[in-house]
DNA sequence: TTGTATTTTCAAAAGGTTCTGAAAATTCAA
DNA sequence: TTGAATTTTCAGAACCTTTTGAAAATACAA
């Protein structure tokens, strides 16, 4: 297979991948293909490689940058901005962990908290969902507290975790 | 504030939640209706609570059992179906987990490993991308197996790492 | 400054997903 | 069987998200 060919299937297949998880399937796309690329690309290159608009590009790349996942290049002699897209898997996964948290797990653990106390609690069917809403609290607890691990731990961790596993 | 308050704010919040991650609001709240509910729901039930459509209601209960997050039930005497969900959070979590591997992250993996092997390694430029799908790789199955690990183990798997963690 | 290259914006169009509701199919008690 | 209750289907409508492209704004060399 030539590398374009496989280049192409990576970036298609990437951004299938990422509409699944609730990201826009052209960022994924234009994230994939800086992630292959060897060189900084500037706008007008992505533009052509993924056959979109100027404004989709610009928004898109926007988008990655909001994210910390592609930076803003200069080369010199040129007048153009180039991009490129963090390389390691490893910190692209943690940056994602980290700016989800933020924006949904946050949100989310304090609609539990106000439901939990702000509810009346006079019936067994009241008293049943305030259970159930300890019981998200604390789930949502411990996955915030190992996602921070996570996301403050080297990338050894993942493997780390996975060596105790299978030597249990 | 009144039980029944409380339950519509929770049922519209993981509706949101759900959409972030690519789940289909409507299934997210169908879900919530079903944690939070007492008793098994009919799907007349589930339509006047959610205000939805009979079409909309079968299909999204249909997705959810697809899903194992919820089980088809009857009651004495009754002739309609009802239906109720798995309330264990730990168990849904689990479940999610099992279904996005199997769904997402093998089709993803399989790609990978396809493209590592078949593209040309002529110049720099191709070693590069073959580098890259062999991080990926290994990042891919990395997060298999301690996602398989995770799925298999017991609710107390979260605790008992992030205990681990804390006594570092 | 001025003029040109480049980036950004945003209203309208396109495209995609979800929902509705009525008709068809199924189920089941009698 | 029959027929009423219930569930399923699916074409079209409604809704939501993404994309376009041209105009406005900005950046910068001269």
């Amino acid at each position: 297979m030539k590398l374009d060919e496989a280049k192409k299937r990576f970036i298609g297949e990437w951004g299938t991948f990422g509409s699944q998880w609730g990201v826009n399937r052209t960022m994924a796309q234009a994230h994939a293909l800086l992630m292959v690329s060897a060189k900084p690309l500037s706008a007008e290159e992505v533009m052509e490689q993924l056959n979109i608009s100027r404004g989709n590009a610009n928004m898109n790349l926007r988008a990655l940058i909001d994210w910390a996942l592609v930076k803003k290049t200069h080369i010199p002699g040129e007048r153009k901005e180039f991009f490129v897209a963090e390389k390691n898997i490893w910190k692209v996964t943690r940056q994602v962990i980290k700016e989800r948290k933020r924006r949904e797990l946050e949100p989310l653990k304090n609609m539990i908290a106000e439901l939990k106390v702000d509810v009346e609690v006079d019936s067994d069917e009241g008293k049943e969902f305030k259970k159930m809403m300890e019981e998200l609290e604390q789930f949502a607890t411990a996955a915030d507290t190992t996602l921070d691990r996570l996301v403050e731990s080297d990338r050894q961790w993942l493997f780390n975790s996975l060596l105790k596993f299978m030597s249990k």
